[in-house]
DNA sequence: TTGGAATATCGGAAAAAGTCGATATATATT
DNA sequence: AATATATATCGACTTTTTCCGATATTCCAA
C-alpha cells in the first residue's frame, strides 16, 4: 500500500515543516547561495533550519522522497530537494476517493 | 498540530482498512443485525473482520475518533462507529493548501 | 439483583520510528 | 594526490507504536 508509506512520511512534525518550508524557498531559505531555487534547497540549509543533526535530516529527506513527496537533484557536492507537487494533488484525490 | 494526529491515525494498515470498510457497511458487514447502518457498525463486527483482538480494535477506533475521522453512537450495549465524511473533505483541502 | 454480553481501559512485551555520533562516499579545490 | 566540504549510511540508544491478555465498566435480560 503506497498510501500507507505516504501517511507515515507525513506523521512527523519536522517532516511536515520541511514540506511547508519548501513551498516558499526564497522566503524560508534566504541564505542559499550555490544555486537558484528551481532545483530546490540543499540538505545543509534544511538541516540548519530544522535544528536536527545532518544525519537525521538526510534520513528524513529520503523518507519523503521514497514516499514520492519530494524529488532530489544532485549538483556538484550538493543535493537539492524540492516538492513534487503532482504527488500532493494525487494525495488529495486519494483522500476524496480511496480512503 | 491537528494534522499530525490525523496522519498518525492514518499510518496503520488496519485503521486504513477500517475506514474503507465503513464506506460501504452493507457490503462489508452483512452480518450486523442489531441496528440499521445509519448509526454505523458496532465494534464487534469490525473486530471480527479485522482479525485482531477486541481491545486492539477498540483502541484503534478511539484513535480514529480522536483524529475526528469517525464518530460513535452508543445504543444499548453497542457502540456504533461511522465515518465523519466532512473530516475527509477538510483533509483533502488541507493537503491542497496547508501541507 | 445477578449474570451475561459488548465495549473500554490498563499494563506490558515486542517491533518500529526517532535521533544521535561516527564513518563512508562523492565531489571540488589546490 | 591530498585535503576539504556536502551528503549518505551505519550502529546504537531512546521513545513511540503495535498488539495482546486481563480486568473494569456499562447496559440488558432473566
Amino acid at each position: 500500500m503506497k498510501q500507507l508509506e505516504i501517511f507515515k512520511a507525513l506523521s512527523n512534525k519536522t517532516r511536515l515543516e520541511i514540506l511547508q518550508w519548501l513551498k516558499d524557498p526564497e522566503l524560508n531559505f534566504p541564505d542559499q547561495i550555490h544555486a537558484g531555487f528551481e532545483v530546490g534547497v540543499c540538505v545543509g540549509q534544511i538541516q540548519v533550519k530544522a535544528g536536527l543533526t545532518q544525519s537525521t535530516v538526510s534520513e528524513y529527506l529520503s523518507i519523503l522522497q521514497r514516499a514520492g513527496l519530494v524529488e532530489s537533484t544532485r549538483v556538484g557536492q550538493w543535493t537539492y530537494y524540492k516538492r513534487n507537487e503532482p504527488a500532493f494533488e494525487e494525495l488529495s484525490k486519494i483522500i476524496q476517493s480511496d480512503i
